[in-house]
DNA sequence: CAGTGGTCTAGACCACGGT
DNA sequence: CCGTGGTCTAGACCACTGA
C-alpha cells in the first residue's frame, strides 16, 4: 500500500486528545476561560463524548481544568502551594495557623487511628473537625483525634460539642509540649462529608496527610487531613524558606 | 403511595457498588486473591460493565485493588510506606539511599525546573535518571537535574552518558555540602516513560515529589520523583522515628 | 427554563498475558 | 489460542446551575 503507515503505535484516542488539549490550554486559553461544552468538543474532535470525558478527567486530575455541573468547564489556575508545615509551629491550634475549628464531638476512631493512638478499639476520643481555606477557597478538611488523656484539664463545663469545645480542646493541647511528629501522604478519594466541605463530588481525588503528634513519649494526637488534589500542591519547607514557583502563568488575552 | 420511599438521596450506583465491594474486600477476600472478571461481576451486580469499572477504578486508586490487562483483578496488599527522607541523609547519592542510578544525559530542563535552577531557558543540564525499588517492586522514577555549575569537577573523560556517568555526577554532587532542601508533593499522571518504569499504563496516578537541594546559597539540583500512587504511602519522618502501621492485614483464608 | 456536566447502558473491538 | 482488562461508541436520562 502506498500509505505512509508509520502508525505502529496506536496511541489511545483519549491520550492523544489529552495532549492536544494540553497544548491548546498552554497556548490559546487564559486562566478562568470557559471551554466549549463536552458535546460540542466531542463533535469537534470526532469522538464519542465518553472518550472526550476520559481526557478531560485526566486534565482535571492534573489541575489543568475545573468542571462544575450545571456550569461548565473552565481553565484552572496553577495549583496553589499549601504549606503542610515544617517541623516547628504546627502543633494544632498554634496561633496563626491556617485552620478554622468547626466542631468537636466524641467518637470512636477508625481502627488504624486507634492503633496509632494505642487506644482500645472501642475507646472514644475527642474528634475535632477543622477546615482550611486558602486564597478564598476551601482546600482541606481535617479530623483531629485527641484522646481524653491528652487533655485531662478539659473542663466538663465547656460545651459538650461545637466550635467552642473544639477551641477548648485545641487550647488544652497547646499546653502540652511536643517532641516531634510523623507524617505520611497518600492518595485517597473524598468521603461524602469531606467532599461537601471541599466543594467537590464524592470520590474526588484527595491527598490524605496523616500526622502523628508526640508528647511525653507517646502519641498525643492524630490528624487526618484531606486536601483537594486538583488544586493543591503540598509544600514541606524543611529548612530553606524559599518559594517554589511553578508552571506558566497566563491571564486574560 | 404505600411505598416507604425514603430514597431522597439517589446515591450513584457506582458509589454504592464501591461501598459493597469495599466491605467484601475487608471481610471475604485475602491479599492476592483474584476477583471474578469484570463481565461476571457486572452481571452479578446487575449493572453495565462500564459502571462496574467506575467502581473498580476508584478502588484501584485507593490501593485496594490491582488490575492487570490479560491477567485479572487482584486484591492489593496494604500500601507500603516509602520514606521520602527526613532532612538529613537525603543528599542524592548518599550511601545506602534507596535509589538506583540508571542513566545520565544532558538535556534542557522543562521551564518550571529551569526556573528553580535559575538557569537560562535553553541551558542544558545533566539529567540523571534513577529508579527506586521497594519490596521487590518499582515504586518511583526520578529525574535529577544538575547544572554543570554544581559539578564543575566532572571529568570530560567520564562516559558521556550511561550509568557510569550517572554515578560520576552523584559522586561529584556528594562533595558539595548542602544547607537545606525544599519539598513539594502533588498529584500527577504518569508520562509514557515513567509509566513503563513503574510497570503501569500511561496516565496512571502518581505522586510527584519535587525537591530542591540548596548548597552555598543557591539551588544545586532539582529532583522530580514520581511515585506510584496506588501502592505507595509517602512518609516524612520529621523527628520521631516510629513506624506508622495502617489498615487491617489479612492473608490467605 | 435551557444548558451544563454526571451517570448509565449494551453493545463492539483491541492489546496483552499466559497456555 | 482464549480470557483478561483497556478503549470506544451512540445513545439515554438525571441533577444541578443560573437566568
Amino acid at each position: 500500500m502506498g500509505t505512509t503507515q508509520l502508525e505502529t503505535a496506536p496511541e489511545p484516542k483519549y491520550w492523544h486528545l489529552k495532549t492536544v488539549l494540553t497544548e491548546a490550554l498552554d497556548s490559546e486559553f487564559a486562566v478562568g476561560e470557559i471551554l466549549p461544552n463536552e458535546r460540542d468538543l466531542a463533535a469537534r474532535f470526532g469522538v464519542a463524548r465518553a472518550t472526550l470525558r476520559q481526557a478531560l478527567e485526566q486534565l482535571e486530575l492534573e489541575g489543568r481544568l475545573q468542571r462544575r455541573r450545571g456550569v461548565g468547564t473552565t481553565v484552572a489556575p496553577p495549583r496553589m502551594g499549601v504549606a503542610v508545615g515544617s517541623a516547628q509551629g504546627t502543633w494544632p491550634g498554634a496561633v496563626g495557623d491556617a485552620w478554622q475549628p468547626a466542631d468537636c464531638t466524641p467518637a470512636v476512631p477508625p481502627a488504624d487511628v486507634a492503633r496509632m493512638l494505642a487506644s482500645l478499639p472501642d475507646e472514644s476520643v475527642q474528634v475535632v473537625r477543622r477546615t482550611r481555606v486558602s486564597h478564598g477557597q476551601p482546600v482541606a478538611a481535617e479530623l483531629l483525634y485527641v484522646p481524653m488523656s491528652s487533655v485531662p484539664e478539659l473542663s466538663a463545663i465547656d460545651a459538650p460539642s461545637g466550635p467552642a469545645r473544639a477551641r477548648a480542646v485545641l487550647r488544652e493541647l497547646q499546653r502540652l509540649g511536643f517532641e516531634g511528629q510523623d507524617r505520611a501522604v497518600e492518595l485517597g478519594s473524598a468521603r461524602a462529608d469531606d467532599a461537601k466541605a471541599l466543594d467537590r463530588l464524592p470520590g474526588a481525588p484527595v491527598l490524605v496527610v496523616t500526622t502523628r503528634f508526640f508528647s511525653e513519649g507517646r502519641t498525643a494526637a492524630v490528624s487526618v487531613a484531606t486536601y483537594r488534589a486538583d488544586t493543591c500542591r503540598l509544600t514541606f519547607g524543611d529548612e530553606g524558606g524559599v518559594e517554589i514557583h511553578h508552571g506558566p502563568e497566563r491571564r486574560a488575552s
